[in-house]
Parts: C-alpha cells; sequence; structure tokens
DNA sequence: ACGTGATATCTGATATAACACAACAGGCGC
DNA sequence: GCGCCTGTTGTGTTATATCAGATATCACGT
C-alpha cells in the first residue's frame, strides 16, 4: 500500500551524497551499453538479444532487461518486432525535431554554463578541441566523436542544470549512431572544431550570449548536413 | 498471489486495480502509476514499496519493479535511503530550471500544433478549456488539473513532435504532484483558463506565433506562483 | 531506567524456471 | 512438386526463491 509519511523531508537529490556505493548490475549493464551507444560501439540497425548479452557480460537476464528497457525507454533502443531491441534507424523527421530540441536547450546550457564556469577549466577545454582537431588529422573518426562529445560534456555540467544535461544526453544518444554517416565527407566536419575554438573565445571574454551562439551554429550546421546525409541514404536505400 | 486465483475467474479480488492483459504487465504499471502522478493520486513525499504495489495490482514483483525503475529514470520518481522510492519534492532550483525547459519546448510544440492542427479539433479544445473554467468554478481542483493536461496533451499532439512531445510529458510528471501547492490560491488559477481561452482564439485566428505566447504566458506565471510557494514551503519546513 | 546487542522483519536485487508467443523447418498429404 | 500442418527453437515476459543490506524490536545486562 503506499504509505504517507513525513512529507517535509528531503530525501532526494542529496547533493553530495552518492552513498549509492552498491552500484546495481542493472546501472552497471545500463551505462555499459550507454557508452557503448555513445562512443559509436555500436550501430543504427544492430540487433541484440536479452541471453546473449547477459551471457557475454556474465550476468542473468533480469538486470539486462532493466537496463534494456530504460534505453527503450528514453529511445536509445527500440523494440522490433518481435520486442527483439534494436539501435532504431532514424528518420529525417526525427533528425529534424532532435535538433530543433537540442538547440534552444544545449544553447540554454551554453549560456548558463558560460556564467559559472571555472576559470581552471578553460585550459581543459581547450584541449579538448584540440585533441579533436589532432584526430581528425588523422582521420581518427571514433576520437573525433568522443572529444566532442567530452567538449560538450564538460562545458554543460558547468551549467548546473542536470534535468536539461540529461535530457540533452538522452538525445546524443540517439544521435551519435547515426554520427559516422557524416565522416565520409571530411570538408563539413571541421565546423566543429571552429565552433568549439569560437565557444572558447567567448568564454575567455565573457561573452555568454557568444558562447550560445557559438554551440548552436555548429549545431545547425550538423542539422543540415545530417539530414542531407539521411535524405541521400533514405533514397539510395529505398 | 496471481496463481491461486485464475486471473479471469475472480475479479472482486482486486483490490484497486484491474489488470487487463494485452500489452505487457509492465507497461500497464507503468501507466497506471503515471496516471496516478498525472491526475494528482500521487503527492510529492509519498512512499511506496515494490511488493506493496505488486500485492495492491494483483502482479507479481517483477513488472512492478520494472515500471518504478522507468518513472526514477525519469525522474518522475526518486530512490529513497535503502532504494525505496517515493514521489520526490521539488526545490526551487528544480522548479526554475523545469520550467525553463518547458518554455521553450512548449512554446515549439504549441506553434507546431497551431501550423498543423485540424479544424475539428479546435471545439474540443475550447471544450477543455469551459471544462477547466466550471471544475474551478465548484472547486474541483483535481478535474481542474486533468483538464489543463487534456488541453495541452490535445493540442500539443496535433504538433507531431513525439520526441518533445515525450519530454514535455516527462516535465509534467515531475510538475504535477505539487500542483496542489498552488490551489489555496485560486486567485491565480484563473491564468490558465484565460491562457487557454486566448490559445484558442489565436488558432482560429491562424496566429501560430499568438498561440505560442499564450500558452509561453501561462507557463511563466505558473513559474512564478510555483517557486513563491516552494520558497515559503521551505522557510516554514526547514 | 537506560543502553547495547542479537534477532526478526522488511526492503530491493538477482538468478532461475516456467510460460506464451512467434518464426521457422521439416514432414505429411494432396 | 506444392501447400499446409506441426514440432522445435528462440524470443521476451513473468512469477518465485534466495540473497544481502538496513531497520526496527525486544530481551538482557548494567
Amino acid at each position: 500500500m503506499l504509505t504517507d509519511t513525513s512529507p517535509a523531508a528531503d530525501p532526494e537529490t542529496a547533493p553530495l551524497s552518492p552513498i549509492d556505493r552498491g552500484e546495481t548490475l542493472a546501472e552497471q549493464v545500463y551505462e555499459q551499453l550507454r557508452r557503448s551507444l555513445l562512443t559509436g560501439g555500436l550501430r543504427s540497425g544492430q540487433r541484440m538479444t536479452i541471453r546473449a548479452l547477459a551471457g557475454s557480460m556474465g550476468v542473468s537476464a533480469t538486470p539486462v532487461r532493466e537496463a534494456l528497457g530504460r534505453l527503450v525507454a528514453e529511445g536509445a533502443l527500440a523494440f522490433g518486432p518481435n520486442r527483439t531491441v534494436h539501435v532504431p534507424v532514424m528518420t529525417p523527421a526525427q533528425a529534424s525535431e532532435i535538433y530543433e530540441i537540442r538547440i534552444p536547450l544545449e544553447g540554454m546550457l551554453a549560456e548558463a554554463a558560460s556564467r559559472r564556469i571555472p576559470a581552471e577549466t578553460l585550459p581543459e577545454l581547450s584541449a579538448l578541441a584540440d585533441r579533436h582537431d589532432a584526430a581528425l588529422d588523422v582521420e581518427d573518426y571514433a576520437t573525433s566523436i568522443r572529444m566532442v562529445f567530452a567538449f560538450k560534456s564538460l562545458l554543460y555540467h558547468s551549467a548546473d542544470l542536470p534535468i536539461a544535461l540529461k535530457i540533452v544526453e538522452g538525445l546524443w544518444l540517439r544521435t551519435v549512431p547515426h554520427i559516422h554517416l557524416l565522416y565520409p565527407a571530411p570538408r563539413d566536419t571541421r565546423t566543429g572544431v571552429r565552433c568549439h575554438r569560437d565557444a572558447v573565445s567567448a568564454l575567455r571574454a565573457g561573452d555568454a550570449p557568444g558562447v550560445r551562439t557559438a554551440m548552436q551554429r555548429d549545431l545547425i550546421e550538423h542539422r543540415l548536413i545530417l539530414l542531407d546525409v539521411l535524405a541521400r541514404a533514405a533514397r539510395s536505400g529505398g
């Protein structure tokens, strides 16, 4: 039954208490799948079964099932015909909508972050932009993807807007499995680096709206490229 | 517990909720809890246990556990000390962030909906606004809350932006358990009705930006009131 | 009477087994 | 040879038992 007791207590969002040291197996499976998704280890269309994942991770079906259900709920994975789970394939409409959401939210995060970020974080951000640049020079696209999201993650964490950050990270999960589609066309991939450098410059100048527009410009360009690639893939695929 | 009695034979043993087979039990439990949250049936601070919910719904622990985990993942519920689950208490910072996200997203949904909504839906929207008004007249706040979200749901569904809609619905789940805090002060609750009427008028006029600003004005006023109430509750509670 | 410790109980987490449904393969009849 | 039917397999789903941790309770000793 629903016991109604002590509504005045503050049970959640303890800012400094991650006493959950006993991380649940389900959460570990979730984090591992999430990391695989974010680092490009899983590509759109790939299918997976509960028992196979459980076997390869050395756990039983229950925690795997819970992790998969959570990822399906956030749209990072999807149910197939027989309720099998696979990495979803993005339609142009979904890509457009995702960027339409990311542009205001990442703008909000960028602007808020630029007002609160500590000065000692700026060299780290600059280093991440450099490493992204270096990865692109040797056509190491996997590292390049990781650097893009490491940069964004570091910047946005300073915004101290955890709800918006979680939403945006969920949208990244849907986007990353398709990013490899962008990489045969290296002419455009430089824009990310340029926008990241612009953002760092604006951060150094204390120009919060400038940081916002720099990050948003990156998204707008990415949206154009991705929509173009998806439309071409849809034409050739169907 | 279900194994003793045939599920279809004895309908009177179900204490609270009839669970029809059809979709998975976990999803039905999820939907029922979600509906309870959205209709104000659960209030912030309320604690719940897996076994108690499972017993009152006539299912085993597994689907309840999955539903609770999903709701915790989207922030609608939260883990307590012993990983017990409860309805989270919103802090002023969280309330501010949630509205900061809802304003651009619901604005996007409202404007997109106003460009695609079929004309025959307008009377339904108007009727929902009227029923909200009537509910407030008799101080039936539970119905009033339902009408607010029925109106928004009907309007935003026409936007055909399912990802944004899902995000916004997740934010509603976090907001509604605190809305009862607003209702001892009836002077302000009229703004929702006024803004809904403004939105319908703008819809009839084909003024998409007007619809956006009407819905956003509602959110801005609600944010002010809720922040005020939360700050007062925080002062008196701690 | 109070404190301390052991125990009983309650909690979620996990593994396992049984179940239901769908897909596929192979055999049987035509 | 072709089509249908059936059994087998593989899938997710769910119930259940057991485990581990935390908490509350109560008895015992001081």
